[in-house]
DNA sequence: GTCTATAATTCGATAGAC
DNA sequence: GTCTATCGAATTATAGAC
């Protein structure tokens, strides 16, 4: 019989294999993250990697959780639901450090088709659902596309691309330029 | 001797590297477009690419021409240029089939080092030299930030990730809702 | 459970015949 | 100029010894 600690050593180097994982496909996207660096950054042989996930299309699913949890707009002041947003975003890319499903999936949405799949399914139910209680249902595609065009655009210019111009601004700008426009986007008037 | 027609054989087929190049790099990035396939969309021995362009590093430098030919925003009334903005961006993109060479930047950029400095170079170098005439040196850079963060999502959503929100949008549609966003951003108030 | 060895592909790039 | 053949490296994934 083999050892066994506390949570079970099959369980520990699961959880090492998808902490290793999110890291390695944070900063590589899908194709550029192998199996076998994210099997040496866990100090774990690569074939079990396989055998604890069978592929490396599923370990990439394993590994990418989303849950963006946005705000209950409903319950934000309608002044103040471009600030919760953005807000929001913000502490989510910058809490964890490099964890973040949504920078994962940008990082490879590029270049897998499955990964920009999904990157649509999270747009489409959480985006979308975080602005259908608090905008008219004939607004809600146009809003939630302008919002997600924004937002995606300030991830990949700040934590994808790094431009400097972007990636120098501290959080307290980012939330103070960026604020307004989402404002509009989600609750101001739009151009007929 | 071998045969010449009226322009040089090796300049056509090096032209029609370059269309196919230009395509599949658009298509699928730096990492995903392959020599191999590059050359059999042009029906052409791959090992022609190879002698032509010397590495698929350099036939990428050769097939990414970047002249985003910024309009000169000093000649256009202060209160049009986020549209004239808009309208060029979208001119540009939309104009030329599979062609343009920002998005293949975009696609290669995530995961090819080089692409990531060029696609900084031509942002540093064009848009905020578009924008430099217009502009206050104490706000270049962070309006230039704005801009960048919103265009590029922009490209991002509607042709690498082509989430159907944002690719349904019309083309009268776009440039109706992102110039007021672009104009403010160029010309408006900033929050202090 | 773990690891060695390797199969099966695919890639960029080269050498050399014609 | 063109193409065949191939090298050397990298990849995912599997088989099987221990």
């Amino acid at each position: 019989m083999t050892e066994e600690v506390s949570p079970r050593k099959g369980d520990r180097t699961k959880a090492a294999i998808l902490a290793s994982a999110r890291n390695a496909f944070h900063e590589l996207g899908f194709d550029g993250a192998s199996v076998r660096a994210i099997a040496a950054q866990a100090n774990i042989d690569p074939a079990m990697v396989i055998r604890y996930f069978g592929s490396k299309q599923e370990l990439f699913a394993a590994a990418v959780r989303i849950e963006l949890r946005l705000p209950d707009l409903a319950q934000v002041p309608k002044s103040r639901r471009g600030r919760a947003l953005v807000e929001h975003f913000l502490h989510r890319w910058e809490g964890e450090p490099n964890e973040d499903a949504l920078i994962m999936l940008l990082r490879s949405a590029v270049s897998h088709e499955d990964a920009a799949q999904r990157l649509h399914t999270v747009f489409a139910s959480q985006v979308v659902g975080a602005l259908r209680p608090v905008v008219a249902a004939s607004e809600l595609k146009r809003r939630s596309a302008l919002v997600a065009s924004q937002m995606l655009g300030l991830a990949l210019t700040r934590y994808v691309l790094r431009l400097p111009a972007v990636a120098d601004l501290t959080r307290t700008d980012v939330i103070r330029d960026f604020s307004p426009t989402i404002q509009r986007y989600v609750a101001g008037p739009l151009p007929h």
